[in-house]
RNA sequence: GGGCCUAUGGUCUAGUGGUUAUGACGUCUGCCUUACACGCAGAAGGCCGGGAGUUCGAACCUCCCUGGGCCCACCA
């Protein structure tokens, strides 16, 4: 050991505490970036987290190690780098955080108020994240945070509203919207997730008009019986020929409804006869609108049937009127049965209950007459891995315009105002930040059609992708710096989970297409997801969630971060197992000690390459291939190469093969002062060589190693150096060295001899250059 | 019903036409060899999901089948 060296004389193995000495170190490095720099630009766009506090996902801190790497790979392959950290802060998981934490509801506190809140409660779940960010080395840009919820930023989601507003992008409009009770708002499609729920079908008669016939309907939904306009039945269906196009009458409401043959109703489900109501599910959105039927509403938006349901289901909620009316209908005596059935019913992905479909008078991105431009950009985007490409391209086929407008309080106001005279909309100008439902609008504001003065605020806010999805505007500047956002937009690299393609991806494209006609990002990295150790999606409500807090306190920030670069590929699910993050550890720890062995040689004066004994020529080479590999894997974002690359190096290589064949001439014993220098030489070259390649990656044990050995700056501001072309032949002498060597260990294990002893054995005639090291390192004698 | 992905020793995972098929964890055996027992050395363990085809040659390319995952549509 190095002499004085109380680190080493005292750790023999890596471990937490040694980062956290390290951590003042690492964590105190500067990234700032500088937009006139003479070196290349690497920007990315990394998602914001939401503000949700601990525990944090796992899996989320995997990627974000991940990505972490790569930002810390791109400086120190020299690029300047621009690394932004924001957090999400706006929407409705901080609304329902406050409400259950504080006891209140959202709609019954002053709005004012429940904003306070909203924002004290982040502020605290915010420092959370950013200690857990820090606690394994996160090198974003941390002295320029940015927050979704700042002024700043919402004055650019505003802008961008107003920019789409005027370029006729914003359409109003009543449609049928998703709406969750709970959440007392209008959401996107892509917010809905499906369950498979049991239900009860419920089958009963209507009577056929001026007839004694009646008609057999089935219905999940028996509550909208008084929104019925249509039943419809299949034109092939021999069983109702005779009552096409007759009239049904209703049971309790009696009101009249036409029996429609359409391709819709089909023969082998329920009775074959379905009733159509406003609304029960998208499809009867579809058939009420191309049919024309005429639409009645019975749900309000507090979740309650209204006086249009009649008096003994109004104001019941949807699910006790659809008991309620099932007893009624029972008193009618017009109830065939009720079967149980598996039905997959669209739910709310945040409050997970069941959405209504109201319509609601909403504001919506328009998004179906651009489809073929959007999935043409789709498909120009550079994918890693392509793979995921697919999910993407699915989902745009599918995709409708998009509802933007939310009815709730924490979020990034709409900014716009209503002529209290003729209610024609007031939309001011782009750069300022509006809260409508409290201010005025700007003082020379006049309404464009009728000249009146007097306005009243929009009180909704938008949809939070409606935030987030312009990052990538944000974060390159685009309305508070030209220069800055010219010299960075595109941005090199989105990194993002697989989770939110369909969302973030989806809508950032979407968003800073129509904003600025091009792609926001040169390439995009999707990661895959991590699950638990049965493969499963870790989630709070299946208690199967891991904090990766304590992991990183049980075995260190760095065989953590070297766990999730070694696991998996980028862009394949990954499990999370404890042994697996032990052996990272391990590894950790060999490096540690092999930095012990070389630091008590001290350093070696330099050597030119004529004086190298050829192991270490060997040696070297191998370096040389090994870095190689290494950059090639970080010029493809892609961790796992550089951290299985030199795992193996050191492990399988290093060790045992070259330490322990030029330990003895290390410590002088039998060589010459050349011989020795040359061994201290290359192996402070290699090791020097390896802190590099592994800085990245490992950021803590690095730069500690770097510290200890070799006292020079800090080791993430170095460049790691471009690879030398490396001489094969001499790798493939190497490759014989190695198996001669373990031909050595298992002929002495065979003859039950310890490794020390001598052992009488030819050295083949190729592996003469190495032959006094190999005397030396197994004992053999004459 | 449509689409996409995937299948490699007990577990996880590399490998895209020619390799004795990679590595990790686990297992077994022997070793405290003055860096490391969180270690060292050795070993066992794989008809690379099944079948057919292309090819001189396939884990790798094509087709079919089966299992797993994801997305979309449908389910009154």
């Amino acid at each position: 050991m190095a002499e004085g060296s109380k680190i080493f004389e005292e750790n023999k193995s890596w471990s937490r505490k040694l980062e956290v000495e390290a951590e003042n170190k690492v964590n105190s490095l500067k990234w700032n970036f500088s937009p006139d720099t003479e070196k290349e630009i690497f920007s990315i766009d990394t998602p914001p987290p939401y503000t949700s506090g601990r525990p944090w996902h796992l899996g989320a801190a995997a990627q974000y190690s991940k990505i972490d790497i790569i930002a810390r790979s791109q400086r120190m392959l020299g690029k300047e780098v621009l690394f932004p950290i924001g957090m999400d802060r706006n929407g409705i998981p901080v609304e329902r955080y406050a409400e259950k934490k504080y006891n209140i509801r959202m709609r019954d506190t002053p709005r004012e108020k429940f904003l306070e809140i909203c924002k004290a409660s982040l502020d605290e779940l915010e420092k959370e994240m950013f200690d857990i960010l820090t606690s394994f080395a996160y090198s974003a840009d941390f002295d320029n945070v940015y927050r979704t919820d700042s002024k700043e930023y919402r004055a650019l989601t505003q802008s961008t509203f107003i920019e789409m507003w005027k370029k006729g992008r914003i359409i109003r409009g009543t449609r049928p919207s998703n709406y969750c009770i709970d959440c007392g708002t209008t959401i996107a499609d892509a917010e809905i997730e499906y369950k498979e729920m049991e239900t009860n079908l419920v089958y009963f008669y209507f009577n056929i008009k001026d007839s004694d016939q009646k008609i057999l309907v089935a219905s999940t939904r028996p509550e909208l019986l008084g929104a019925c306009s249509a039943i419809l039945v299949n034109p092939e269906d021999e069983r109702f020929k005779n009552v096409f196009n007759k009239t049904a009458i209703t049971p309790i409401y009696k009101q009249e409804v036409k029996i429609i043959p359409h391709s819709y109703a089909k023969a082998d489900f329920g009775s074959g006869a379905v009733m159509i109501c406003s609304y029960g599910d998208y499809n009867d959105v579809m058939i009420i609108k191309e049919l024309q039927l005429p639409e009645n509403i019975i749900i309000d938006t507090n979740g309650k049937m209204n006086e249009k349901a009649g008096p003994r289901l109004n104001n019941l909620k949807v699910k006790d009127a659809r008991k309620e009316i099932v007893s009624m209908l029972q008193e009618e005596g017009c109830v065939e049965k009720i079967e149980k059935i598996q039905h997959r019913t669209p739910m709310c992905e945040r409050s997970k209950i069941p959405i209504e479909i109201i319509p609601l008078d909403e504001y919506y991105l328009k998004v179906t007459d651009i489809k073929d431009k959007l999935e043409e950009l789709a498909n120009e985007l550079k994918m890693i891995p392509e793979q995921h490409r697919q999910i993407l391209i699915n989902w745009l086929k599918v995709s409708a315009d998009w509802p933007i407008s939310r009815r709730r309080y924490y979020g990034t106001e709409i900014p716009l105002w209503y002529c209290n005279n003729c209610k024609e909309p007031y939309i001011p100008e782009e750069g300022k930040y509006y809260q409508p439902w409290k201010d005025k609008p700007p003082e020379n504001a006049v309404c464009s059609k009728c000249g009146g003065r007097e306005f009243t605020g929009d009180e909704r806010t938008f949809d939070t992708w409606m935030d987030s999805s312009v990052s990538a505007l944000y974060v390159t500047k685009y309305l508070y710096d030209k220069k800055f956002y010219e010299k960075t937009y595109p941005l090199s690299l989105r990194t993002q989970g697989i989770d939110i393609i369909r969302t973030w991806l989806n809508y950032s494209i979407l968003r800073c297409y129509q904003l600025t006609g091009k792609l926001p990002w040169d390439k995009v990295w999707v990661d895959g997801m991590g699950l638990d150790e049965h493969g499963e999606k870790m989630s709070k409500s299946k208690g199967n969630g891991i904090d990766p807090t304590i992991v990183i306190e049980k075995y260190g920030a760095d065989a953590f971060r070297f766990w999730a670069a070694s696991e998996a590929l980028p862009g394949s699910n990954f499990l999370f197992s404890e042994s697996r993050l032990q052996g990272s550890a391990k590894f950790l720890t060999k490096l540690w000690n092999v930095a012990r062995l070389i630091s008590q040689f001290g350093n070696a004066q330099e050597t030119d390459d004529k004086k190298l004994n050829k192991s270490d020529k060997w040696i070297i080479e191998y370096t040389e291939k090994l870095t190689d590999e290494c950059i090639k894997g970080y010029e493809g974002f892609n961790p796992f190469i550089p951290a299985n690359k030199i795992r193996e190096f050191i492990w399988n290589v290093f060790a045992p093969n070259y330490i322990e064949l030029v330990k003895a001439r290390a410590y002088g014993e039998g060589f010459s002062e050349d011989e020795k220098n040359s061994a201290i030489y290359t192996l402070n070259y290699v090791l020097k060589r390896v802190l590099l390649i592994m800085a990245p990656v490992t950021p803590f044990i690095t730069q500690t190693l770097w510290d200890e050995i070799y006292k020079e700056d800090a080791i993430h501001y170095c460049r790691i150096p471009k690879a030398n072309s490396y001489d094969n032949e001499l790798l493939l002498l190497g490759d014989k060295l190695i198996e001669f060597n373990s031909k050595i260990w298992a002929t002495k294990k065979e003859k039950g001899i310890s490794l020390r002893e001598a052992i009488k054995i030819e050295i083949p005639p190729e592996l003469k250059p190495f032959e006094k090291d190999l005397i030396k390192m197994h004992n053999i004698s004459e």
